[in-house]
DNA sequence: AGTCTTACGTA
DNA sequence: CGTACGTAAGACTA
């Protein structure tokens, strides 16, 4: 900062903010033990010290109109004739803001027969022509013909006090496509109705710049009305009085005898018992802390404030006077900033008033929080996330009370909020998730998609028609205020089961999501590149003798490419048939390596199996953090079954079947301060759930037995004992079992145990003679789903299925096995997040230090310390074998170990 | 640059 | 011609 830095003068409106201030904020929040309001006051000194924080201003005056005449009245006296009395609130709250502004040492100017934006026109002029970069404040249009290479314009454009649009020269030509000196043309030809000044009958903003922009000026135009056609024309040549008269009354005079020019306005020092004396008769008190605070920022040393750069300072673009509408919707009310004793004010009365639930929306800006938006059924409140904490406190302790909050898409925003120290209670409704449970298999579940499907509205979208693209069109209090609406029109057509599941079990498993993805888990990165670099080594090795065998080079990840090698160099024989060729999947290679031995084969197979390993192993090396963790992204929307998902990178897919893939999850390892990782698995959850379900007697004796499943199902199936149970009959039982719950037929069981068809056919009819139950009852299922259109789950959980009636068989019969399967799958996912929901409550109203991790659909991983081992165990396995009620038990497995390969049993 | 296809890891 | 996912690469389309 330099001494020499250009200074920049502000001068204010005092009459037109105070006013916007007043109907901004309420009235009935903002009044002294003595009875006198002081909202206008409030609201005006908050949004002057945002200015003066932001703009930095070294010099600065307000002004005020003395009364409602002036020489404009004297020569119209219908001039402003339109406006109503002053409310009786307002009046004397002018006084004893311009004392507070003195307390301050702040200037404030008058003059007798003149407007205050006569004062600002002969203050910016001054200024201007003395170098100083002019900043006007003001609510009314007429101060754009201000404007020039040192005056900018800033402009409230909402309803709100703080919500200020910079106007210089450039943007009143986007806005309006003239320049400044000539707005009050414009104005002076469409009227200004607030003031009472008609203009030309049907001539808007459109036809008077076109115009200005034709004829040059309005003097131009008036000259030259005859050349105007049509009824425009001769309401022009009507009514060119009126044109004449508005634009007299609207120039304003910037030769105002003054008793102070801008070098006079430097800011003073705060004269700091007379603001607290001042402020305590007012009763604000944390206003009185900001006030203090800039006092010592910038007052002592005026000198030294820094000039601003438009450009890099702007505001977001408004629409001031035409706001974009959406097709057939409600537009939301406008948002207010407020900070402090508003927003406390705003809060208490809104939850008061809106016992269901106040809309929240985070607006997060490079991964902080830039502003949060509030709606109720009418108002919308937007709060910038001050770094003054003072400022927002009250947004802060209300986001951790009982008023309900409604979201859509809690868990990211949750996560936010947390990550910036805030905690957030009383979850009261999701919409993308409550949507999600209504509509599993929908992938289109944004704010608009919501607002098109449960309100028919559109939401408002920047209208590609204006000349100043307007990208405020609904900002997150707007968005806030349709989440609320679409809560509201979701639990409607909510049945209460569904509502119930939603409640008690979708909302809880977002908060413990939420705090589980905010743990991550550690992975040891070196492991993790030495295994990298090994694989990458055994991966260039089996390309290299692979080149070699055949002859040539080729990208061994290339399906054409290799479909080339295959069956046209090698002439092997065609494999299954793919769209695009014939496949080389590693079943396909692994059969034609029966068939047709190569050495190719083998050594691609090989190159597939440690490059897949390999990117696996790289993706996570990616996803490591600064903390050494890493923090997967479930989906809880991500599924039509109700399980869970999970990304970036997803975990739940981390190799175990081979004893390299068990390499990788030896990466993943207990965090510093925990002593041990520890897993818990369901065993055969969804058979038992089939169990359940289907009443059968012989599986639930399996299960109840406690005897190895496969082995107590094969001897039934075989007719032979238990220990007579051959492996090879284990495993084909095994197979029938799980492939039962996925609707497998006999001919995809006969190629999953490489045996014939009839042979599978007997092994099924064979099974389901001994097991009838489990035949009925996904012949039942199918049917139940055909019948009502959905599945359920034993929570209730529905899934649609419109395609059990469809006339393509491909499609029906997809439907039904996914149908078949849903209940199952649902209800095991049902089950799961009931347990996480208990096991993260009791770790947590219990003090534990161990914690919940990760889940894996039927396994969860928590790190815990030794201290506490007992405890957690039982709480788990308690929490996860009583999650419900089946006529079978729920086993759990367990495992410890320093890493989740360890921990596995 | 965006979308589809193939392949493959998990429960 | 077995359900539910996510990721990556190549191939294809614009």
């Amino acid at each position: 900062m330099s001494n020499t830095a250009q200074p920049t003068l502000m001068v204010i409106d005092g009459h037109s903010l105070a006013f916007r201030a007043f109907y901004a904020l309420p009235v009935d929040s903002f009044k002294t033990a003595d009875g006198q309001h002081t909202n206008a006051i409030h609201g005006f000194i908050s949004m002057m010290l945002n200015l003066l924080a932001k703009e930095k201003p070294t010099h600065l005056a307000v002004a005020f109109d003395i009364s409602r005449f002036s020489f404009r009245t004297r020569e119209y006296p219908e001039y402003k004739g339109t406006r109503g009395e002053t409310p009786p609130e307002f009046i004397g709250q002018v006084p004893l803001l311009q004392d507070a502004l003195h307390a301050m040492g702040i200037t404030t100017l008058t003059k007798e027969d003149f407007e205050a934006d006569d004062i600002l026109a002969t203050l910016a002029a001054q200024g201007s022509a003395q170098n100083y970069k002019v900043l006007v404040v003001s609510g009314d249009r007429d101060t754009i013909q201000l404007i020039d290479d040192n005056v900018t314009l800033l402009y409230p454009s909402k309803q709100g006090v703080s919500e200020l649009t910079r106007y210089d020269a450039t943007k009143v030509f986007e806005r309006y496509g003239i320049q400044p000196h000539q707005y009050p043309e414009i104005a002076a030809l469409v009227g200004e109705t607030s003031d009472n000044l008609p203009g030309v009958p049907k001539v808007g903003e459109k036809t008077a710049v076109k115009w200005i922009n034709e004829f040059g000026s309005l003097d131009e135009i008036l000259r030259r009305a005859d050349e105007i056609g049509g009824k425009v024309g001769e309401s022009l040549r009507e009514y060119k009085d009126n044109a004449i008269r508005n634009r007299k009354l609207n120039r304003l005079v910037n030769d105002v005898d003054l008793p102070v020019g801008p070098a006079d306005l430097e800011r003073q020092p705060f004269d700091v018992e007379a603001v607290k004396d001042v402020f305590g008769r007012l009763e604000f008190k944390s206003l009185l802390t900001r006030v203090l605070t800039l006092a010592g920022e910038n007052d002592v040393t005026p000198r030294q404030a820094s000039p601003v750069t438009p450009s890099q300072n702007s505001q977001p673009a408004l629409s001031p006077v035409t706001p974009s509408s959406p097709i057939n919707g409600a537009i939301p009310p406008r948002s207010q900033q407020i900070l402090d004793e508003e927003l406390a004010a705003w809060l208490h009365r809104a939850s008061d008033s809106s016992p269901q639930g106040i809309a929240v929306e985070v607006e997060v800006y490079a991964s902080g929080i830039a502003s949060v938006g509030l709606a109720t059924e009418n108002e919308t409140v937007l709060v910038p996330w001050s770094p003054v904490l003072a400022d927002i406190q009250p947004l802060i302790d209300w986001l951790a009370g009982p008023t309900p909050k409604i979201f859509h898409g809690a868990k990211e925003q949750l996560k936010t909020l947390f990550a910036a120290g805030v905690v957030v209670e009383s979850l009261g409704f999701d919409t993308e998730i409550a949507d999600w449970v209504l509509r599993p298999d929908s992938s289109k579940r944004e704010l608009g998609d919501l607002a098109k499907l449960y309100l028919n509205e559109i939401l408002p979208e920047p209208d590609p028609n204006q000349l100043v693209p307007d990208d405020s069109a609904l900002d997150v209090a707007g968005r806030a205020w349709f989440i609320r609406r679409i809560d509201e029109a979701i639990r409607s057509v909510m049945d209460a089961a569904t509502l119930a599941l939603f409640l008690e079990i979708e909302l809880p498993t977002l908060t413990t999501l939420a705090a589980m993805e905010l743990r991550g888990i550690t992975v040891n990165k070196a492991k993790l590149e030495n295994l990298s670099r090994e694989l990458g080594e055994r991966a260039e090795k089996a390309k290299q003798e692979a080149f070699a065998v055949i002859g040539r080079e080729v990208n061994l990840a290339s399906p054409k490419q290799l479909q080339e090698v295959l069956f046209d160099q090698l002439s092997m024989p065609k494999t299954r048939a793919t769209k695009t060729g014939y496949t080389t999947d590693a079943t396909a290679l692994a059969d034609l390596q029966a068939t047709n031995p190569h050495p190719f084969l083998g050594l691609l197979l090989e190159h597939r199996d440690v490059t897949k390993l390999k990117q696996i192993v790289e993706t996570l090396i990616q996803a490591i953090g600064p903390d050494g963790r890493i923090h997967t992204t479930y989906g809880q929307t991500g599924t039509s079954t109700g399980r869970l998902s999970s990304a970036n990178p997803n975990l739940q897919n981390i190799p175990i079947r081979t004893a390299d893939g068990r390499r990788i999850r030896e990466a993943f390892e207990v965090g510093d301060g925990f002593d041990t990782l520890f897993t818990a698995d369901y065993s055969q959850i969804e058979m038992r759930i089939m169990a359940h379900f289907s009443e059968d007697e012989g599986l639930i004796e399996a299960f109840i037995s406690g005897e190895d499943l496969h082995r107590f199902v094969g001897a039934r199936v075989f007719g032979v004992q238990p220990a007579d149970v051959t492996s090879d009959m284990r495993s084909q039982v095994k197979a029938m079992s799980y492939g039962l719950a996925y609707g497998l037929s006999a001919f995809g069981l006969a190629r999953q145990l490489g045996i014939d068809n009839s042979a599978a056919k007997k092994l099924m009819a064979d099974y389901f003679q001994r097991f009838g139950g489990v035949r009925d009852y996904l012949r039942s299922v199918v049917e139940k789903a055909r019948a009502q259109g959905y599945t359920q789950t034993l929570f209730g959980r529905r899934r649609p299925f419109p395609d059990l009636a469809s006339p393509n068989r491909v499609l029906r019969d997809n439907a039904e096995r996914a149908a078949l399967n849903a209940p199952m799958q649902g209800t095991a996912a049902d089950i799961m997040k009931i347990a996480m929901i208990g096991i993260e409550q009791d770790l947590v109203a219990l003090g534990l230090k161990s914690q919940l991790l990760l889940q894996v659909h039927d396994e969860l991983v928590l790190e815990i310390v030794e201290s506490e081992r007992q405890q957690v165990e039982k709480i788990v396995v308690e929490r996860m074998s009583h999650a419900a009620k089946l006529s079978v038990p729920l086993d759990v497995q367990i495992g410890l170990g320093r890493n989740w390969n360890d921990a596995a049993h």
